[in-house]
RNA sequence: GGGCCCGUAGCCCAGUACGGAUUAAGGCGCCGGCCUUCGGAGCCGGAGAACGUGGGUUCAAAUCCCACCGGGCCCGCCA
């Protein structure tokens, strides 16, 4: 017999007997929900039920009365994965499992459905778009952004695995300013050809642009705030310039020449924040050698991220340019249809968005999960000079996405929650309330590094790349101190799945909305609840199975007895219920929980209880087949985080 | 000022959507054990927790409700 839940058909068993007993001593009475769960220690059984305890209510009866009274009415001829029921507690009525029955049934599901094991499909597939990552073009990926290709690409494996069509898109903001930005310190160097992987060519390029024309902004404002003598004004200006005076005497020491060079050719310019606007209007109009330098620029950084990304086994099936639908006139068309909507007003020269306005006439607060009292602020739509404004571009996109997908799934940080509320709300008032309803923004929180915010702009950032090669260089050394005897070639093969999967786990392991302060131990751990602990455990599978003679016929299940024993089946069982909650409640962390536990519970079967050697042949060769599953279970859940399962490291 | 998120041992972290039993689960670090046995990146044992505070609802609260405290994020013609 196979099952593609087996500890879900326990659970049925209980639900049905139970409902049965209950018809039959109860009639009158109406549950429309059965609660059963997990129950805090093996010896209580495997599921139990509190109905008596509302059951007692309304008959006026002991809790524990009624648990007797029904367990033994129960009729044990229903009974098949089911051992015993017991009343026990307060009240409470145990399930015992058969696990004679249990376990073959268990393992020959795992075993017959190998690489599907666990990965319970939908009735209804759909197509699913999660844009993920879409980190602008400005500079290396940092570990803080690292966060959001780990989760929105483990999403996308267990949606797929889940039977959805799935499609994951990087969203490439080419129109914002920062880009201009970039590409105008690139320029007044002469466009140069990368002398290193070019995202980390463009990174400093970037930063001290940007932090030569922030200075550069704030003298001039500086200068007008003492003509008209507002002295708030001067001491907040100043206590900013100050900020970033010091923040290039940092630059120039971390990059002597480029600051140089740079500081040379900006200060040649009277008004370099002009000179940016122009380009950034201009690349809107589709000028074209405004395009040709802006897309120059922005290739080099995603070269560098494909490479990044590459390594750790993130990829994506469209990229998508903003600017795209800016000069296709998909952004001008939404404006348009915006203000014939009745949400849209002037105010000071620009269109807003009444986002409140909306939300209050369509209903929709509550649905949204807002206060009533809460006033959704505006949003601004588009610039005075009449280029537009990413939310605006994001509604066009938006709208584009819905006509390849029914559902949308954008991993976006938290920060931006208003934006993508903002969004949503813009999606109702132009009457698409399927496609609001079916977006979804999954916010994760932000990496700090200890004592302060990274900051891009600031030029304060850890890089991805990095914490890989730090990481790989560890395993590396880790390898050789466990394998010296490996050739050079095999250990950079082993440090690499393991460098990059404990950065992986690392990332996905901790629940999202979570705050992380970046520390690197917290990445670098090679010890129990990690990548390299789970996928040594499941090497040590492989190991057994490779050493193990060939088995003869018998198979005793019915000696599996041991409690660790019955803790892996249980685990191994749920692995589909577990699967199917993280996929749709979207929570990636529980698939690296799952297998860390279930290598815990291996590890001390292992431990403690002989495999090849277990006596009599049928014991051994059912702890065989245990750990056969064990290593299909371990395989498939490390698959899905992304992580390589190998069979020696 | 308003909104949202987070608060669980010295440190990190699960459990909170859907309230349930005993002794609140793990990890790091600390202390003590385990290599003549299938891979020691391991295992076993020990010490360590007012579940931020105070109320409330309930037979039952880390979990639900209210208030407060601490930390973070947002409220831009940035993204």
């Amino acid at each position: 017999m196979v099952s593609e839940k087996p500890f879900a058909e326990f659970q049925l068993e209980c639900e049905n007997v139970l409902a049965n007993a209950l018809e039959k001593l109860f009639p009158e009475i109406q549950i429309t929900h059965i609660p059963l769960e997990k129950p805090p220690i093996l010896e209580l059984g495997q599921l139990a039920s509190s109905l008596c305890f509302e059951l007692a209510k309304q008959l006026h009866e002991k809790p524990l009365v009624l648990a007797k009274r029904l367990v033994k009415s129960m009729d044990e001829k229903q009974f098949s994965l089911i051992e015993h029921v017991a009343p026990a507690g307060g009240g409470y009525i145990n399930f015992h499992l058969n696990f004679a029955k249990f376990a073959a049934l268990t393992i020959e599901s795992v075993k017959q459905l190998d690489e599907a094991y666990g990965f319970s499909k939908v009735k209804e597939p759909v197509k699913i778009i999660v844009e993920h990552t879409s980190v602008n073009p400005l500079h290396p990926i940092h570990i803080g952004q690292a966060r959001n290709p780990m989760l929105g690409d483990t999403i996308a494996r267990l949606l797929m695995a889940r039977g959805h069509t799935v499609y994951r898109h990087y969203y490439i903001d080419d129109v914002g300013r920062q880009t201009s930005v970039v590409a105008y310190g690139y320029d007044k160097l002469g466009r140069p050809k990368p002398d290193t992987k070019p995202d980390h060519f463009i990174g400093p390029i970037y930063t001290i642009t940007s932090c030569l024309v922030e200075i550069n902004r704030l003298k001039r404002e500086l200068n007008r705030a003492k003509i008209v003598q507002v002295e708030d004004e001067i001491i907040k200006i100043n206590r900013e310039l100050d900020e970033w005076v010091s923040i290039s005497a940092e630059l120039s020491s971390k990059y002597p020449q480029l600051f140089e060079e740079l500081l040379n050719k900006i200060s040649e310019d009277e008004n370099p924040e002009n000179s940016i606007n122009r380009l950034n209007k201009a690349y809107e109009e589709g000028e074209p050698k405004a395009k040709s330098l802006i897309r120059k620029v922005s290739e080099l950084c995603f070269e560098g991220f494909k490479q990044t990304l590459n390594r750790i086994d993130v990829s994506y099936d469209s990229w998508d340019w903003e600017s795209d639908f800016v000069l296709g006139g998909h952004v001008a068309e939404v404006m348009q249809k915006l203000k014939q909507t009745p949400y849209v007003f002037m105010q000071t020269g620009v269109w807003e968005f009444n986002a409140e306005d909306v939300a209050q006439r369509l209903n929709l607060k509550t649905k949204l999960g807002l206060k009533e009292d809460y006033t959704i602020p505006s949003l601004t739509l588009a610039r005075s000079d009449g280029t537009t404004l990413y939310t605006t571009r994001d509604i066009a996109y938006t709208l584009w996405k819905f006509k390849k997908a029914q559902k949308v799934i954008n991993v976006i940080g938290v920060e931006q929650t208003l934006a993508q509320l903002q969004l949503k709300i813009a999606l109702y008032a132009l009457g698409f309330h399927q496609y609001a309803d079916n977006l979804v923004h999954f916010a994760y929180n932000l990496v700090s590094l200890p004592g302060y915010k990274m900051s891009s702009r600031r030029g304060r950032y850890i890089t991805f790349d990095e914490v890989m090669d730090e990481a790989v260089k560890r395993a590396y050394d880790e390898v050789s101190k466990r394998s010296p005897q490996l050739s050079d070639a095999e250990k950079r093969k082993i440090a690499d799945f393991v460098g990059i999967g404990a950065v992986r786990y690392a990332l996905v392991e901790v629940d999202p909305s979570k705050p992380v302060v970046f520390t690197w131990d917290r990445v670098l751990n090679f010890e129990t609840n990690s990548a390299p602990y789970i996928q040594y455990t499941h090497a040590r599978a492989c190991s057994i199975l490779r050493k193990a003679a060939k088995k003869s016929e018998k198979t005793a299940y019915t000696l599996l007895k041991e409690k660790i024993e019955h803790e892996i089946l249980l685990s191994l069982a749920s692995f589909p219920d577990t699967f199917i909650e993280a996929t749709e409640y979207l929570k990636p962390n529980l698939i690296a929980d799952f297998a860390n536990s279930l290598a815990d519970k291996f590890n001390t079967f292992y431990n403690a209880l002989p495999v090849i050697k277990a006596e009599p042949q049928g014991l051994s060769n059912a702890r065989l087949t245990l750990v056969d599953a064990v290593r299909i279970a371990l395989r498939n859940a490390l698959n899905l985080i992304g992580i390589v399962a190998p069979e020696k490291m």
